[in-house]
DNA sequence: CCGCGTATAGTCGGATCCGACTAATAGGGA
DNA sequence: TCCCTATTAGTCGGATCCGACTATACGCGG
């Protein structure tokens, strides 16, 4: 069915461009790019092309003209349509609105921590703080060199704090979670099999490592 | 090709599973269900059945009983194999050694607030905002009847703490973001169509929302 | 002025995802 | 006992996603 609703937020992006000026999708990618939107939004040019002909069926964009430069292949340029640009408002607060399940990678890796055992547990999640402490600071530095320094409105670049705090959240719950593996107060329970499913057990005070204090 | 690597973690979840006993597909997806697991992975029937497939042709799974139970549709029973069993840990280290890019809908959204204008945005950051907090009292208490009183080691279920941190974040992040809102330290420019692309300016004082304080 | 790397612009086929559907049985109230 | 619903178990076809690929043009060092 064509109908089915379109879920892929490049469709958002897409429209939030077209909203400016119309455009060809190889250019709506590298002004993504060029305006640092692609930590948003997945831009991926099978996609993008994709997405693109979904909005046409639903008529929130359409096509407006067929450029053809030199002998390099057809460039088709679109614009949103009124209902487009209503849609795009609708669904942006939509989106705000209302909190929706998402599934992340390091969640479900975070559920089978117990499977490293303790200290390679530990160890992971440190390389994983540095690496995310590294991403900060590197995020840090874009927002220094455009917002802070005047070039591009505070607004237009909200969504790059927003994953910033995000980040930093992460990072702090990574380097606590290593501190209470490391002195104890995450205890790793020993599973046994049993007839009826499974029993643990806390490990007894000389089996807990030794290095809590 | 058969051969591109799995990606999807509901694969993760299986191996998981597999690992304790070997199990149908539905009871996989109704454990995971009764484990809470399912705020860590999608269970999509359709997607289950997929991966187990596919971890079926990476030689991570492998069918160990097809058994009828009267005139019901057989239940193929499966199991891990060996190379399963490790890469399962291979897997979850990676997993959270390396951060990745992940897009997650409201990000998108945020990339847009400026379209919403400064009241409606407001507006519905504070609906998000009272959502998350309801989602967030609603996770406490199943951590107080799982973990609290000691029916299950916290360990099983240290990625529900880890999302909650994660809301908690969110939550705080969108309440600041309504107070600098409304109190005018976000400050909503006013883009114009020039020739050369867009400019901006800073609203006048009198322009600004009165009710700042 | 000839390679050669990079930018431009998009296509294609297969892998993956998912919701809607089927179909049988168990349980429980009237 | 008979119907209605919930649970058990899985199938199917289409929608979506994505990486790898094609093909032209442009700049520039030698």
């Amino acid at each position: 069915m064509a109908n089915r609703k379109i879920s892929n937020t490049l469709a958002l992006a897409v429209l939030g461009l077209l909203r400016e000026q119309p455009m060809h999708p190889y250019e709506m990618a590298s002004t993504l790019r060029e305006r640092h939107k692609d930590s948003s939004f997945k831009v991926n040019s099978g996609s993008l092309y994709d997405t693109v002909e979904a909005l046409v069926r639903h008529g929130w964009i359409e096509p407006v003209e067929t450029a053809r430069d030199g002998r390099r292949p057809e460039r088709t340029v679109y614009a949103a349509t009124g209902l487009g640009e209503s849609e795009f408002v609708r669904w942006i607060d939509e989106l705000l609105r209302t909190p929706v399940a998402e599934y992340p990678k390091f969640m479900a890796a975070v559920s089978y921590l117990g499977a490293l055992g303790p200290d390679r547990a530990a160890e992971a999640l440190t390389e994983r703080a540095q690496q995310l402490s590294r991403r900060i600071e590197e995020t840090r530095a874009v927002l220094a060199d455009t917002v802070d320094s005047g070039k591009v409105p505070r607004l237009f670049m909200i969504e790059v704090e927003c994953s910033l705090h995000a980040w930093e959240a992460e990072l702090a719950w990574t380097r606590r979670t290593v501190t209470e593996i490391r002195d104890g107060s995450l205890v790793w329970p020993r599973a046994e099999r049993t007839e009826q499913g499974w029993t643990w057990s806390a490990p007894t005070d000389t089996e807990r490592k030794g290095t809590a204090g």
